[in-house]
DNA sequence: GTAGAAGCTAACATCAATGTCAGGTTCAAG
DNA sequence: CTTGAACCTGACATTGATGTTAGCTTCTAC
């Protein structure tokens, strides 16, 4: 597919989608007139960056995890280097205290909106 | 107490904890010399701020949402408006959405972790 | 009163993903 | 062929919390 419907599909816009690709987080064939040109497994694969971003991740540390994912297709994975696992480590425990704050947060909100449609009737 | 002891405890640097007073988030008052000086509440207050500033609210909203939350000394709350009600709720959701992805990373990290344990013995 | 730590304001810098625009090229359908 | 939609590259702008620095003032302990 090109990236006008990977861009729909994923809900991402064309220039994020370029920006992955210049960011080494993915590669696209090109039709002879240097369209990108994408391939099914695209859409999968834009969403788990898009999550990634979403947890805080930068463009750099996506990269190096990327070729140690197992896709849904169970392709052949990398090994993550002692480094990287240190890194990532590091990265889970973050996003582990995130999700709690997260999770603060929606009850302090829920807590708010309780209230108030409880004060109306 | 003052600046740099709230910095201390809450781990919020002394240049947010200005900020947060410039955006309306927190109220202190002042030494007859002009230093800001904290009462014991504004422990707990900083850190919700950093939580729902980690859940993604902008300093606006925070501000309207400040008001209308119970603070842990059960002191008397504001009601919401029907027009905040509908932001927060919109936030909420979105939050849920942002813990679900996050917990779809940390699932990713782990897996890439546990792979190269095991691919270690 | 003095020295050093801590605080004040104000201004400028940063970061990193994303938005936007301009000027040109490719693609697909008539 | 032509036309309009879709795509290309490249450059510049934005956002918003936070970092950093400068120059000055206040506080605290001696």
């Amino acid at each position: 597919m090109r990236i006008g419907e990977l861009a729909r599909r994923t809900g991402v816009s064309e220039r994020s989608l370029r920006y992955y690709e210049q960011q080494g987080l993915l590669v696209a064939e090109r039709t002879p007139g240097g369209q990108r040109e994408y391939p099914e497994q695209a859409v999968d694969r834009v969403i788990r960056i898009q999550e990634l971003f979403a947890a805080g991740l930068h463009s750099k540390k996506i990269a190096q995890l990327l070729p140690c994912m197992r896709d849904a297709d169970g392709g052949p994975s990398a090994v993550a280097t002692p480094r990287l696992v240190a890194d990532l480590v590091a990265e889970r425990d973050r996003i582990d205290r995130m999700i709690t704050e997260l999770v603060n947060s929606r009850d302090v909100l829920d807590d708010v909106i309780n209230a108030a449609a409880q004060s109306r009737g």
